[in-house]
This record gives structure tokens, C-alpha cells and sequence, in this order.
DNA sequence: CCTACCGATCGGTAGG
DNA sequence: CCTACCGATCGGTAGG
């Protein structure tokens, strides 16, 4: 090749970097929640994308490294949402209801987000780990928390805070592996329902039962609990 | 080699046939379950027994049918246990409640089982799913069956049910990935406060009225909806 | 961004 | 159960 058509080529590939870059990660991500890390070639990914293997590493530099950025990022991202629902709540009731209702909403709509984040955990090697697992450590503690406070505020009953928040986390990336986006169910309804389900399981029964079988949304927690600025209704309806 | 060491050696194998073919399901279910099956090469598998790769085909006949074989196996005894679980009990509450339990604590007891049976599906081939999915389905029936049963009843509330269901399935899943077996709570424990969880989040709120703070065993479920033979006591304590 | 290519690994087989 | 070996695939590199 002569070297005007390698100029070309140079500049054409620049004005569409970006454009790559994100065609890379959208697709690897797809591949990698469908398929697997494992199953998945850097072929399979350049073939997605429409360019050759080679071609990949003047984006990313190398296959693990991919994997590292889409869980770092997806991390990253969830935790700064689930921190923005509780920053100015103060009710512990309150803000597990708001934890789990963004989660649940976050895994319905970035599924395959959620499927690499937590499935493939196992590929990273131990550097790239260690960044990942105190990210999910600060996620966790922002339930671990909730929990703990609400125990002690006397709205939750006084159960074993760490197993019961593992399952209310479990809860929530199972629904990346069943939620159906075509099915008829919106993300928001599938998270208020999981909110509904997780309350009703922590709440003393007192408070249950000035609630009734209505569900229990932020309104109504509100009503049952207080905002946290003043003392408890426990004798709301 | 001569004639009468072939002959040695292959007695010798002979002798130890069932417990290398066990050794060799037993080490393929532990790395599969700690490294993953992409990630777990014959080569390890052998060298765990003790034994060189060829050696693995006088025992299975590949690497793919060994994963399917502890799937399959897996599976089956669970929806055994599980039947065997709900089998004389008539009471919808109790049933999930025999359920929840009897599968939380099998997932922690067998946590290895549980992992590669839910991590690795997308490992098998088309006609090998085949077989594990309606297994699957015969599993989650049992819950879709106690459920709806129990909002026929009156005493749970009328969620929607096949949400319901899965997050149960999600939440017993998850315990294979953080119980300890080395930690304070016996599969048994563990059981019980996720059978309590899932029962609050569903009980009509009545029940749960009558049941107060108390932990919901399956002698106190008996006592608030009955046993099924007759009628139900929606005024207990 | 492409052509051409490589070393390593892997599941699996032949034959005894 | 072992020795010896193979074809295929894969992540990655050199060089333009």
C-alpha cells in the first residue's frame, strides 16, 4: 500500500474513533452477557463491530482489560445511583425502600449489565479484584446501614443484618436473569414490587398492620414511619 | 511395554474403577464450581485425581458430558427433595414454607452443585438444556403451585405470582454464593430466617398480626392457617 | 485500520 | 491407565 492510502485509512479511522470505541464496549458487553467471557473471542467481538482482530488494540489493550473496564464502570455507576437515592432520606424504612426500588429498576433496564458484573467476576485476576469488591463492599454497606438503623429506630424487626441484606442483594441480580423487557411488566412495577416484598419482611407487624395489604410505596412508609425529621406515626390509617 | 504389564495395569484399573470415576466427578464439580468450567481444563481435572488426560475417557466421554452429568444429577435430586418436602402437606403456607427451607438449606450444603448448576447452563448445548430446563420448571411449579394455592386460601396476599416465585428461586440461588460453612450459622439457621423472610413478605397481614414478632416456624404457620385438614384459624394467639 | 503470522493451550484420539 | 500426538482455536504482535 502506498502511503497516501495509509494516511487515509489513519484519518479516517480518528474521526471515528470514539464512535469504535463505543461500538466495541456495547457489543463485547452484549457478547459477553449472552455468550459468556469465556465463549467469546476478540474475533467474534471484532466481527460485531466490523473491523479485524488486530484492529481492537488501538482501543483497548487487551481482552481482560475490557472486561475489567465494562464491570468497573457498571459498578461504579450503580453505586453512585444507589447513593443519590438515599442522600437525603433519612428514614432507614425509607431508604431501604428507595435502595431497592432504583436496584431493581437499574437491573431491569441494564441487564446485561448486571449478568457480566456478576457472573464473570471469576476472570478478573487479583489486582483488577481488588478494585471491584470494595466498590460492592460500599454498595452493600449503604444496606447494611438501612438495616442497621432501622433495627435500632425500632421499624424493622431485629433480624440478622447480614444475611438479611445478602438477601435482598440476591434478590436483585436475579432479576437480570428472568426480567423480560418485552413482557408486560415495567422495570419500575417489577422494583415496587420487590420493594413491597422486602419491606413487608423487615417491617415490626405493627406497623403492618396500620398498613394493611395496601402496597407499601414511599407515601405510605412515610405515613407508617415518618420522614426522620420528627417522631414516628405508628398509629397512622 | 510388555503384555503382562498391560494386563497388570489394566486390572488394576479395574479395582479402582468406581471410586476414579467418583474422584473424577468429585474434583471436575469442585474447579468447575471455584475456577469455571471455560476455565478448568481436562488437564486439571486429571491432575487432580491423579491420573493423566487420556486416562478421563475410559470414564466419561468428554469434557462437555461430564458438566451435563453433574447438572443433570443435580438437579434431578433437588426436585426429588423438594417433592418429597411438600409431599403429605396440604396447606399452602406450610408448603412453601417446607419448600423454602428444605432448598435453602441444600444450597448450602451443596453449595459447589448449586453454583455450576446455575453459572455454567450456557456450557450445555441446545439438547442437553432440553432436558435441564423442564426439570427446572418442574421445580419452580412446585413454588407457582403453593403460591397461587395460598392466595386461593386467603392467607397470602394477591400478589402476582410468577414474580413472586422468582425472586424466591433468586434469593435461595444466591445463598450458594456467600455462605460460609466455616461461619456461625448452620444451613438449618440460614433456612429458617430466609423461610421467615419470604412467608412475612406474602401472608395476609392478618396472620401475620396474630403471629406478631415471633419467628414463623412451621409449627407456628400450622397453628395460624392449619394444617389443611380443616379449618383455617385466622384468630390464633 | 489491515495483512500476515505466532506461540500456547485445549479437547480429544490412536494404539498398546 | 499410559505415551505420543494432532487439529483447531485463541489472544496477541509486527509492521505498514
Amino acid at each position: 500500500m502506498v502511503a497516501d492510502e495509509l494516511a487515509q485509512r489513519i484519518v479516517a479511522a480518528k474521526s471515528t474513533r470514539r464512535a469504535t470505541k463505543e461500538l466495541i464496549y456495547e457489543h463485547a458487553l452484549h457478547l459477553f452477557a449472552t455468550r459468556s467471557y469465556a465463549r467469546t473471542g476478540l474475533r467474534d467481538i471484532a466481527q460485531a463491530v466490523g473491523v479485524e482482530v488486530a484492529s481492537l488494540y488501538s482501543h483497548i489493550s487487551g481482552k481482560k482489560a475490557l472486561l475489567f473496564d465494562l464491570m468497573e464502570f457498571g459498578t461504579r455507576d450503580l453505586l453512585q445511583r444507589l447513593q443519590a437515592a438515599v442522600d437525603e432520606v433519612d428514614s432507614p424504612a425509607l431508604r431501604l425502600h428507595a435502595l431497592v426500588s432504583e436496584h431493581v429498576a437499574i437491573n431491569c433496564r441494564r441487564q446485561n449489565q448486571t449478568l457480566v458484573t456478576f457472573n464473570e467476576i471469576r476472570e478478573l485476576d487479583t489486582a483488577q479484584r481488588e478494585v471491584i469488591f470494595p466498590l460492592r463492599d460500599q454498595i452493600a454497606q449503604l444496606y447494611l446501614d438501612a438495616v442497621t438503623a432501622g433495627i435500632d429506630d425500632g421499624s424493622f424487626r431485629p433480624v440478622p443484618v447480614r444475611i438479611t441484606v445478602n438477601g435482598v442483594l440476591s434478590l436483585e441480580r436475579g432479576v437480570a436473569t428472568w426480567y423480560d423487557p418485552t413482557g408486560a411488566k415495567t422495570p419500575e412495577e417489577v422494583a415496587e414490587l420487590h420493594a413491597d416484598q422486602a419491606l413487608r419482611g423487615l417491617l415490626r407487624v405493627e406497623l403492618l398492620t396500620a398498613a394493611g395489604d395496601r402496597t407499601l410505596d414511599a407515601e405510605l412508609l412515610r405515613d407508617l414511619v415518618g420522614d426522620g425529621s420528627g417522631v414516628p406515626v405508628d398509629d397512622a390509617e
